[in-house]
DNA sequence: CATCTGACGACCG
DNA sequence: GCGGTCGCCAGAT
């Protein structure tokens, strides 16, 4: 699978802010849906700056398991992303939504 | 070929 | 809020 346009929306993930797997699926309609964009962040290739913590599941939820999930919430909190057990607080605010041409 | 297992998510009781 | 079902899909066993 060609998960590159994935990780380039990645990217321009702004600091501070949040998307979830189900938007990426949407904004690149990767077939698959969420699940495939989980797939794609799960083989994130490391060394090409990938901001993989700001994404998150459905409701600003940390999906991850130990030890990763803790170090996600360490990352969103150094950048100021408040985040509780297992999930961002003010999710609706922090969330980013990449800009599309025409829905 | 049958199952299980995920960095998913919408729905329902 | 919690747990269960279902749709979805690629790999591993």
């Amino acid at each position: 699978m060609n998960f590159n346009a994935i990780y380039q929306l990645a990217k321009r993930i702004p600091r501070g802010r949040v998307i979830t797997y189900g938007q990426i699926a949407k904004s690149v309609r990767l077939p698959g849906g969420a699940r495939a964009a989980g797939r794609a962040m799960a083989n994130c290739p490391v060394g090409q700056a990938i901001p993989w913590h700001r994404v998150v599941g459905a409701g600003g939820r940390l999906l991850l398991s130990e030890p990763n999930v803790s170090l996600q919430r360490k990352l969103l909190e150094a950048e100021g992303v408040p985040v509780a057990e297992r999930r961002i607080l003010d999710f609706a605010v922090r969330q980013w939504r990449p800009v599309r041409r025409r829905a």
